[in-house]
DNA sequence: CTGAAAGCGCTTACAG
DNA sequence: CTGAAAGCGCTTACAG
C-alpha cells in the first residue's frame, strides 16, 4: 500500500521475505523444485502487496515478448469490413487466455513498414495474417523470416499454416441451392481478383455448375467490383440479358446491388433473385431477407490464434484447417 | 549475410569494429558526444549487416515499451462500427511515425481484464480510450494509475485529456438546417444513453430548438435504440403523429429507419425527411442521398495518438481538443 | 529444496 | 570523444 503501484520488483519481494530472487522467481513461475510452504509464503505476499511481474524483463530473459502481431489491411474501404473486426475480437480473446497481447500492424498497398518494424525489432513472437492475396507481399516477407505465423485464408504456398472458412464448398452449396430452385441464368458479381477468397468463391460457383451438367457459365461473371457505378452498368446488362438470379460475392457488393435494383424498380425476389456469398450485420436487417452464407468470423480468429500459440510452443500443427459454414435461405431467392 | 538475421547484437557490432558497446549505442541513438567518423563507421556497418536493435532490451534499460494500448469495445455489434476501425487506422499511423506500436485491448461489459493485464504487466507506455461513457469503468481504472492516457470522446472528468469531434455544434447545425427548411415536428432517434456522445448529440438538438424559440421538444425523442423491432414500433408512432423529419443519431439507426420506412411504403423525402448525425460508408451509397454530418475519424485517431505521444514525452497538452465537422446536405431533407 | 552468479541486449552516469 | 561498469528486472543452468 505504501509503495507506488507498479514499482515493486522481485528483489523487493525477496528481501521482504528474507529469501533469494531465484526462489521468488520459481515460486511465481512454478518452474523448478520449490518447497510448498515457501511457495505459499511468496504467493501470499505478492497477492497481498499487489506485486505483478515486469513482463518486459521476463521477456528479455526468456527471449519472448508475449505479443503477437495481427496484420490488417490499411486501405480505407477494406478496414471497414466487419470481417476484420470480428477476426480481431476472436484473436484478442484467444491471445488473452494465453497471456498474450495483440499488436496491430497495418499494411497499406506496398507499404510493409509497420510489419517490418514489428518483426525486425523483435516485438512479437508470432504473426497472424488476416487475409491472403494472390500477389501476397506480407506473406512473402514472413516466409523469409523464422518467426511462427499463420494465415487466415488460403494460399498455394504449401508450407504455410492456414486457417480458413470452407468457401469453396459453401459457395458450391449456395449455387446448388439456386440451381435446385430451377434457375439457370445465374450471374456472379465478384470482388477483387487479387484476393484468394475471390478465387475460391468462383471455384465453388463453377463446381456447382459443372456438376449440374452445364458446360459453360450460366450467366456472366464479373470481377473487381468496387463501386456502385460499376454495379449500375452491370445491372442494366443483366436485366437486358434476362438474368434470373444474381449471386454476390460479399455483403458490400450485395448491398450495392440491392440499392441499385431498388432504384431501378426491380423487385426482389419477384423480378430477380439475389443471394450473397457472405453475410454480416449489413445484410441482417435487409428487406426482403437475403439468402446468404454465414461464417463465424470470431471463431475463425480464435482458431487461428490458438494455432499460432501452439506453434510458438513448438508443437506440430496441421497445415490446413477449414471451418464450417451455414447456408441460410431467406425470401430473396424464393420462387 | 552469414549470421542468421535478427541475432546480431550490439556487442557483435562493437567487436567487429573494435570499439566499445557504449560507443555503438551512442552512434545509434545519437545521444551523447561521439566522433563524426566513428558514428559514420558504425552507421555503415549496421546498415550493411542489417543490424536492428532489440527494442525489448532497449525498453528495459529505458523503462519504456514503445507500445501504446488502444482500448476497444468488445461487444459484438459495436466492434463492427466503422468508427473504431478508422480510429485505429489513424492511431496506428501516428504511432508508427514515432516508432510506437499499438496493442489492442478489448473491454467487454464489466470485463476489464485485458486492459488490466496490459497496464499491470507494464506492456505499454500509454493508453488511448476509443470512446467515453457516462459510467466509465475503463476511464476510472486509468485514473487510478499513473500512466499517460487520452480519451477519444468527452467526459466530465476535468483532468482527463480528451480529443473529440465537436458533436454538440455539429448536431446543432444540422438541426438548425432542418428548422430553416421550415419543419417543426422533428423527431430524434437516439442511441445508447450510457455513451457520452449520445448526450452531446441530444444537447446540440436541444440547443437548436431553444434558439429557434421552441419551448418544448419539437418531436418525440427516443433513446437506446438497438434493433429494428424498436424502430418499427417507433416509426408507426411517428407516422401517426404526423412527424415531418426524423433525425437519426448514427448511421446504423439511420439505415434501419430507412429500411423500415421503405418496407412501409413511406417515401423519403417526399413523405418524410430523414437525416443522420453520423455518416459512414454505410450511408454513402444510399438512395436517396442522406443529409448527414461528416467527421474525419482517421484524423481524430491521429490527433489523439499525437497527443498521447506528447504526453509520454513529458510535454504539457491542452485538456480538451475539438475537431471540426462537415454538414453535407443531400436529397433526404429536400423540401 | 535453495542460492550465487551469469546472462538476456541494451543504456547511462561516471571517469578519463 | 570514448570506455568500463553498473543497472534495467527478470530467468536459469550450476552447485550445493
Amino acid at each position: 500500500m505504501n509503495e507506488p503501484m507498479g514499482k515493486m520488483t522481485i528483489s523487493d519481494v525477496a528481501e521482504a521475505l528474507g529469501i533469494s530472487k531465484t526462489t521468488v522467481s520459481r515460486a511465481i513461475s512454478g518452474k523448478g523444485r520449490i518447497g510448498k510452504e515457501t511457495r505459499q509464503k511468496v504467493q501470499n505476499y505478492i497477492t497481498e502487496h499487489h506485486y505483478t511481474p515486469n513482463v518486459i524483463a521476463r521477456g528479455l530473459a526468456q527471449s519472448k515478448t508475449y505479443n503477437i502481431a495481427l496484420v490488417l489491411p490499411g486501405d480505407y474501404y477494406l478496414s471497414e469490413l466487419p470481417f476484420f473486426q470480428n477476426c480481431m475480437l476472436g484473436i484478442s480473446r484467444a491471445a488473452g487466455e494465453a497471456d498474450y497481447d495483440v499488436l496491430i500492424s497495418m499494411v497499406t498497398g506496398e507499404d510493409l513498414s509497420q510489419l517490418q518494424r514489428v518483426v525486425e525489432y523483435r516485438k512479437v513472437d508470432g504473426v497472424i495474417l488476416s487475409r491472403t492475396l494472390v500477389e501476397d507481399q506480407p506473406l512473402q516477407f514472413l516466409m523469409q523470416h523464422h518467426l511462427p505465423y499463420v494465415a487466415i485464408g488460403s494460399t498455394r504456398e504449401k508450407n504455410v499454416v492456414q486457417v480458413d472458412h470452407d468457401h469453396v464448398n459453401a459457395c458450391r452449396a449456395l449455387t446448388e441451392h439456386v440451381l435446385m430452385q430451377g434457375f439457370r441464368r445465374i450471374a456472379l458479381l465478384g470482388g477483387n481478383c487479387n484476393h484468394i477468397v475471390t478465387q475460391q468463391r468462383y471455384k465453388g460457383y463453377q463446381e456447382a455448375l459443372r456438376q449440374a451438367g452445364m458446360k459453360k457459365e450460366a450467366g456472366p461473371v464479373y470481377f473487381d467490383i468496387e463501386d456502385e457505378v460499376t454495379v449500375e452498368k452491370i445491372a442494366d446488362e443483366l436485366i437486358h440479358r434476362g438474368t434470373e438470379c444474381i449471386l454476390c460475392m460479399d455483403d458490400y457488393i450485395c448491398l450495392r446491388t440491392l440499392s441499385v435494383l431498388t432504384r431501378k424498380g426491380v423487385r426482389v425476389p419477384k423480378d430477380l433473385k439475389v443471394a450473397s456469398f457472405y453475410n454480416s450485420q449489413l445484410l441482417k436487417n435487409q428487406t426482403p431477407g437475403i439468402t446468404a452464407l454465414n461464417f463465424n468470423t470470431t471463431e475463425l480468429g480464435e482458431a487461428a490464434c490458438r494455432m499460432l500459440i501452439r506453434m510458438m510452443n513448438g508443437e506440430e500443427v496441421p497445415k490446413h484447417t477449414l471451418q464450417d459454414y451455414e447456408l441460410v435461405v431467406k425470401e430473396s431467392t424464393r420462387v
